[in-house]
DNA sequence: CATGAATGAGTGTTCATTCAT
DNA sequence: TATGAATGAACACTCATTCAT
């Protein structure tokens, strides 16, 4: 029961996709709407006039592409050839991919986070958390009820392990590289090894925090 | 043999730690000097008189500010009294703890970590990383000496999830309270139940991935 | 074969006259934007929206109006029915003409001589210069082949009590009119009588410099 | 019967000079009080303690160097073992030398004459030129009395004539320098070269413009 | 007598937005 | 529908000057 996508038209996604690559990397207040019309190929005013103001593309921004980070989970439930914890290693793939893949969404949404101000941002933001932790909840409850998993879950401190991990990772690709002697490997190839890195690693780590009992 | 730290006035104290917490929810763009003037009752040109720029000003703050997020290890490896493990969980309840008291300078580092741009700052911040990086190795290096910990073990992974968890958690502290009804826990009190979650829960993923064999 | 002259609106011609009649009398760093603006009528940022910036503005200044004070010399030498001296005098009546009827703009270059910096702005005034000095070489030249001039001439001298003296004379008009009881004459009228003293006065100068032997 | 020097100390000698180098290439509007400070070594706010205010530190620089740029020509009159045309070349040479040693302030006055406004200072310079004039007058109707020179002299156009000569000229320098092949001069003897020049030019036209009937 | 600290006005420029067409 | 022109507010910063000591 999705609320119905906004349609937009081309020129107004090429002006959200601009918009995005600006204000992953330089934040909404360091990109000017000169910056996204400059990058669009479009007229200043063509900002104000499809969108109505810089704050109000930031909100098409999240529209757009919000549609893209859902974790899907519906599926993976009725899945019966799948064990649990099958299903959730399946998660976490997913999970990674997207954000690997949406990495300068991901930027901005890891920006907007750190406003304490409520704005339909924030509130966007605060949907999608909620949405992502009921996916998960409803497999690990699964996996809870059929006895695969331990009890006493903190389903939220394991989330922020998940989604921070992937966070400091993607803010700090340079580091890793450095750290690991990877600066000639190509970008492409390195995303794919990032995904992998990190597809692994979490997947240990959920494996542990859901059926290992302290 | 640290290098000697900058001598700032009181004023000056009272300037920086102004500009830092509005940098902290606004951003450096998104911080006017006029605020920060505003906010520690001085006049806009003093900030231009004391630090040159706005710029300058926020390597100001680093450089107040870096001295108190750094993590010490030295004496920790000299003491005989402890266990590997357990010099390693001293040093994560040192860093939790650091972390939670200077959120504000945190969150700071979290935006310019986004920011794909040589400056001073991401030097400072490039430094920083490697200094505790360079910290937690020699513990773990120690305990692998001493057979406490397995032979392959991705420290800058390790680190990534511990640096993430804790990012992650301080940008969405409200949403955490939301979802384990603690809207009307007191502000400190929440902050120590804050600590002691993480510290735990990272101690607990430590020890997995410094003893278990995948 | 001059380089084509660059394209300057109406408004934007409205700005330069604006900023010329400001930057004589105030100089450069004498006049703020909002002068010009105010002067010009129009809005502040429309300054940096059609110049981009103050110099630039101060070098469209030097464009639009270096074209206007030039000298033209080559009909002059083609023309078999004047004399050496006919076409010296020429000379002399249109430089007086043209420096008299661009007073605002001399007198900005004046201003501008006594920096001593390479800019774009001590780019134009040397290429003037130079092109000036070389009509009137040709010209002088074309005398002494002919016999009607003495040999050693020392143009740029000569040159520089021409453009001194009409310099000198603009910047001290009131003085000049309070020294010869002029004060009451209508300022057309002391412009015409100040372009004739001049042309009067220089063509006795040159017809000594350029005939007489020392 | 000149008014009484006013004293100044040293230190304040110091800002002036200081000051009068600075306004001489910048300007007064380009020239900032505390670049002068910088210059003369001292606190920016000894400026406003001894001056005043940056305006009364130009009024202070014209006091103390328009004593130097006075001609006179009282001994002058009285001596009869020289000609009036002596006389007058005397002058001539002491005027050129006086402004030549006097560079930086000559190019002060050249600023400030074109400002058309009445101030302390435009009065300190309507004062010079008219002791100036004084002066000359007072030996040129001396020679016509004596039938040396013509009867119509038109001396404020010849005044104009021999200060714009020079005052372009020293503007101009670099430019002479270029044109006759000079740049590799010494700065010392280039300036020689430029007074000798001057003032045989100078000579040359007073003669002529003294005696030579139109 | 001298000066570091401080001030409020002013600088040129950029901003998101609106206007006129 | 689309856009160059235009606007007023805001920006970081510098200014000459004054204050407090």
């Amino acid at each position: 029961m999705d609320k119905p996508a906004i349609e937009f038209t081309e020129k107004q996604i090429a002006i959200i996709d601009a918009a995005q690559k600006l204000f992953a990397v330089h934040g909404f207040d360091g990109t000017s709407v000169r910056d996204i019309a400059h990058e669009a190929g479009i007229n200043v005013a063509m900002i104000s006039y499809y969108f109505g103001s810089k704050e109000k593309l930031m909100e098409a921004v999240f529209e757009q592409k919000t549609n893209y980070t859902r974790i899907k989970v519906e599926n993976l439930l009725l899945n019966d050839a799948l064990s649990h914890i099958e299903k959730i290693n399946i998660l976490i793939d997913d999970y990674v991919e997207k954000f690997i893949a949406q990495q300068e969404f991901h930027r901005i949404m890891i920006r907007e986070q750190l406003i304490e101000k409520d704005t339909p941002i924030s509130g966007f933001i605060l949907e999608l958390k909620k949405r992502n932790l009921l996916s998960i909840k409803k497999l690990i409850h699964d996996g809870q009820k059929g006895g695969s998993f331990k009890k006493n879950i903190d389903i939220v401190l394991m989330m922020t392990t998940m989604v921070g991990t992937v966070s400091q990772m993607i803010t700090s690709q340079r580091f890793y590289r450095e750290m690991n002697n990877l600066e000639d490997m190509p970008e492409p190839e390195f995303q794919k090894h990032l995904k992998k890195k990190l597809s692994v690693h979490l997947k240990n780590l959920f494996k542990v925090m859901l059926t290992y009992e302290a």
